[in-house]
DNA sequence: GGCTCGGAT
DNA sequence: AGACATCCGAGCC
């Protein structure tokens, strides 16, 4: 196994289940389906073969196998050096003091509406009950639950939910209509907590504690009034998750969907049973990638998080080890606020088409996308300092390219136009299928008009609104109510809005980045990377993710532990004197390092540090030398500690 | 600080 | 035949 070799082949049988599942979509064991889920697959593999979307996802597939395999072995060089009992007894210690620190006081709720776009159009067409259907063209955004037993969801192309279900019926979307509807639930829902916290247009959570004391209700019965409020008033149906925090409740909500209420009970022994065989899939925040990641290493569901602890607590930078702790322990976040979520960093506008190559076409696409997106700047009040072009090859490839400015882009549209034409032609020849602009460095325009004074007031009152202008519509009104259409994307948006959330109190350090170890970076560096230069240019090498095998392989983010980077930031960084920082720790105490086994004074969190120096050495027997010869590691950490390790990998292979 | 890429919903 | 949109932040120079 091992061998410096790096490359070592992971293995064909590719069109394995992993990929099958990739191929199938994310949102499979999120969601209940029905049916025979490898029937499934099969018909949808049998429908993608040979596209060109096909070819990318497999691309995407063996890249993601190739890092796998790599963090993998790092693993076993880890574990093989390490001192495996010192590291359980370190996640030990944490988990005692998550535990030590649950807070079971909250009763938190999140609601849900069910199949939330074919509900509404099926309310506006009752012809359509019981039939199969589908919103949208193209891409299914929402599937109706009959459509569902089929194999039908959202994210899905059309013409493979077809051949999932011939008798499909597919409608379009209307945005507006869901955007209104959409308040006025949300409406409903502040009655029972006013500062509840919109999560897209189609969920939200309350923490209804209050409500409860004061109205002499249980959680339970005070929940299903809300959802037959929602019903009387609407005539829309609403699932509902009644936990202690967030992820709780949200996990909750889907278990008696549709139209249906789950309550874990509020004790420690029966959180943990609920999450012991529980799908880490499950689990905000861990997608296809971090599945598959987790599943790697033998994770499966949150109970096993528990027997692994080790490898976690050892490799915190690739799996996040505090995320999964409290993951298995099923301790997240219980703070529901609105808005809170700060300032957008970007807006952007992009557009999929039908393949083209011819550069007046391009530019005309290119034009379109720059009106619409200086549209939104205008009506949603942004400017902004560095314009991004995205474009997509007719291979599903992606490349960006961006500039900036000193200056604020200006709202007439022939300035965002112009600067993507600056960024484009350079890079054509393309056949392309899609175009986007986006600009970063935002100034709020408003902050300057309105409210000067207090500008982040202003962003408090309406803050989950502010997200996700786009839509024109918006005519008078300031910033009342603006309640735009949001003419969401159903999921994003709302998420982010939640998501934060779940890490809150943490500080953990960040975890992780995971393949901080290879990846040569080679590509993007210059920024001639330019893609396929031409069309014909066939193969070869080309696109910045494409050269050799392994350099596209891209530190992808974290793990789901991720997330935990932005709380990371707040203290931390102080690249220069990170040590420093973990050296002068409070609770000072002597801990000793399971892989150099050194003993340091310090505390957990400078602990961990001091592994993440350990482990970025690479080579682990290296540190252990060092300890072991030069007893005082005398400022062991790179400046900069985690991008060491990554730099030095990186430039190595 | 600029730029690129991939993730997640 | 046909396959989304939007936003975020990490990593690298």
């Amino acid at each position: 196994m091992q061998i410096p070799g790096e490359k070592n082949a992971p293995e064909p049988s590719q069109d394995s289940a992993s990929f099958l599942r990739r191929l199938a979509g994310a949102s499979v064991t999120k969601a209940g389906l029905a049916k025979d889920q490898t029937e499934i697959n099969r018909i949808i593999a049998e429908a993608s073969k040979g596209s060109k979307f096909y070819e990318n996802e497999k691309r995407k597939d063996k890249e993601l196998t190739g890092r796998i395999s790599r963090i993998l072995k790092t693993r076993d060089e880890v574990l093989r050096e390490a001192d495996i009992a010192k590291a359980e007894h370190y996640a030990d210690a944490l988990i005692a003091k998550m535990e030590a620190e649950r807070d079971l006081t909250q009763i938190i709720v999140h609601v849900d509406m069910d199949a939330f776009y074919a509900s509404v159009e099926l309310l506006d067409d009752p012809t359509l009950i019981d039939k199969p259907f589908a919103v949208g063209h193209g891409v299914v955004s929402t599937a109706s639950y009959a459509a569902r037993k089929h194999g039908v969801r959202s994210g899905m192309a059309e013409f493979v939910a077809r051949k999932l279900c011939p008798q499909l019926v597919v409608v379009s979307a209307h945005y507006p209509r869901y955007s209104a509807l959409s308040k006025q639930i949300m409406d409903i829902f502040r009655r029972y907590d006013p500062t509840m916290c919109a999560a897209g247009c189609d969920e939200g959570y309350l923490n209804i504690t209050r409500y409860c004391e004061e109205h002499l209700i249980a959680a339970e019965e005070c929940v299903r009034e809300m959802r037959e409020t929602v019903h009387r008033e609407t005539k829309l149906t609403v699932s509902a998750g009644i936990a202690p925090n967030k992820m709780l409740a949200k996990i909750c909500s889907d278990k008696n969907k549709p139209n249906g209420q789950f309550m874990l009970e509020f004790t420690s022994a029966a959180v943990k049973a609920f999450m012991h065989d529980l799908s880490i899939r499950k689990i905000p925040g861990v997608g296809r990638v971090n599945e598959r990641l987790l599943e790697s290493i033998g994770i499966k569901t949150c109970g096993d998080i528990y027997a692994h602890r080790a490898t976690v607590a050892l490799m915190d930078r690739y799996f996040g080890m505090h995320f999964l702790l409290q993951t298995y322990l099923g301790i997240a976040s219980n703070v529901v606020e609105p808005g809170q979520r700060e300032e957008r960093k970007s807006i952007g506008a992009e557009r999929t088409f039908h393949a083209i190559g011819d550069k007046e076409l391009i530019l005309e696409k290119l034009e379109e996308v720059a009106a619409e997106l200086n549209d939104d700047m205008e009506s949603s009040g942004w400017t902004g300092k560095t314009v991004t072009l995205k474009y997509k090859l007719d291979t599903y490839q992606v490349f960006t390219r961006a500039k900036s400015f000193n200056r604020w882009i200006s709202t007439k549209k022939e300035d965002l136009f112009s600067v993507g034409k600056e960024l484009l032609l350079p890079e054509l020849p393309l056949r392309l299928r899609l175009i986007g602009l986006r600009v970063t460095k935002l100034k709020d325009l408003r902050d300057d008009a309105d409210s000067k004074p207090g500008s982040i007031k202003r962003f408090f009152e309406k803050a989950n609104v502010a997200s996700s202008p786009r839509k024109k519509r918006k005519v008078s009104h300031a910033p009342e109510e603006d309640e735009e259409l949001e003419e969401v994307r159903l999921t994003q948006d709302g998420f982010e809005d939640a998501m934060p959330g779940f890490y809150e109190n943490e500080e953990v350090e960040q975890s992780l980045d995971t393949d901080g170890l290879d990846h040569y970076t080679h590509q993007g560096k210059h920024k001639g990377s330019r893609p396929p230069t031409s069309a014909p240019s066939s193969s070869a090498a080309r696109s910045p993710g494409t050269l050799t095998g392994p350099s596209s392989s891209r530190a992808t983010s974290h793990p789901p532990i991720v997330a935990t980077g932005s709380a990371k930031r707040k203290r931390t960084h102080s690249p220069g004197s990170g040590e420093d920082n973990v050296m002068g720790a409070d609770n000072v105490r002597g801990q000793t390092c399971p892989i150099c086994s050194k003993v340091l004074e310090t505390d957990n969190r400078g602990l961990n540090e001091h592994i993440d120096f350990c482990l970025s050495k690479g080579a682990i027997r290296e540190a252990q030398v060092m300890s072991n010869n030069a007893k005082s590691l005398k400022q062991p950490f790179p400046a900069k500690g985690k991008s060491g390790s990554k730099m030095k990998n990186t430039k190595k292979k």
